[in-house]
DNA sequence: CTGAATTTTCAATAATTATTGAAAATTCAG
DNA sequence: CTGAATTTTCAATAATTATTGAAAATTCAG
């Protein structure tokens, strides 16, 4: 397999993984041909190498921006605009983790807590155990929120080598 | 806000949430339904208490058991199946983490495997550049691996409180 | 300022994914 | 075995989501 060959794969299969995880194939993509380019890329170089529109390209540069996987670069003498993405694995995750729980993790953590204020006699079994899932799932979803907020705020590298080293 | 108000609004609220992570929107809302009843299921029941067709239950119901979210249980003298799901919020996540990992890491480390023996001249820095981006994602992918099966290994509560003591 | 270069928006459309519901297959009480 | 009850399949269709590309908005060199 040459170097060509290999690229589109790895962008091809970053695609496919992506939308198992609720992603947009093509931001996944355009993610993985910024990953992988030594050079910052315009929205022409996107378009051109992932054959889609102008449009979209744009669309998927700027939602991964809001990510923070992305990053704009301007060159001197030059109005276009490139990008380039943050490469380092670890800050990618950490990222992703952390837009996922201030997006997902503290809304349901709202929505639990109003849910477990449900009226009704607690005598009543039916009300009793709604009441107790809802404070199930909250406390676990603080726990997960807790870690994730911990593991964000530890972006050194002496953390994940003591994480590995605890669990093996 | 009274009980069965709020057991729509969990149930459309996880449905919600779940289609942001890649899952089907009737199947968290089936899960949630079985989390939040005190009874056992039948397929007319999720059908009538979600207002979807028989297919579409039964696809769902089967989909969450390969997730080992739902297992089916038989009511004696009856020829209905019912179904009940686990409510241990530590092993559903343990579960969705185990498959994920199974489905989707597994086969990532194995195309990042390949494709970091890309052909050519390792002096080309384009080359060179590849094959560092492969080994850096396989690295980290490798690290994700481990840490989740430890976890999902670590059933036990003691972990999980030892977890939460190192990390506060 | 001007206007060409560039980016952004968004309505129309294409592509994908989910759902229905009837037919086929299976199960099991009698 | 039989046949009614139940589950499963799957082609047709509906619903959702992604993409296009031209028009509008913005930017900035001169």
């Amino acid at each position: 397999m040459n170097i060509t060959e290999a690229k589109q794969k790895f962008i091809e299969q970053w695609g496919i993984l992506a939308t198992q995880w609720g992603i947009n194939r093509t931001m996944a993509q355009v993610h993985a041909l910024l990953l992988i380019s030594d050079k910052n890329m315009s929205t022409d170089d996107i378009m051109a190498a992932l054959s889609i529109s102008r449009g979209n390209a744009n669309m998927n540069v700027r939602e991964l921006m809001n990510w923070n996987l992305v990053r704009k670069v301007i060159a001197p003498g030059d109005r276009k605009e490139y990008f380039t993405a943050e490469k380092d694995m670890w800050k990618v995750a950490m990222n992703i983790m952390e837009q996922r729980k201030k997006r997902e993790l503290d809304p349901m953590v709202k929505l639990l807590d109003e849910l477990s204020k449900v009226e009704g006699d607690k005598r009543n079994p039916e009300i009793k155990s709604f009441a107790d899932s809802m404070n199930n799932i909250k406390k676990f979803s603080e726990q997960a929120d807790k870690i994730m907020g911990v593991m964000i705020k530890a972006e050194e590298n002496w953390f994940w080598g003591s994480f590995l080293k605890i669990f093996k």
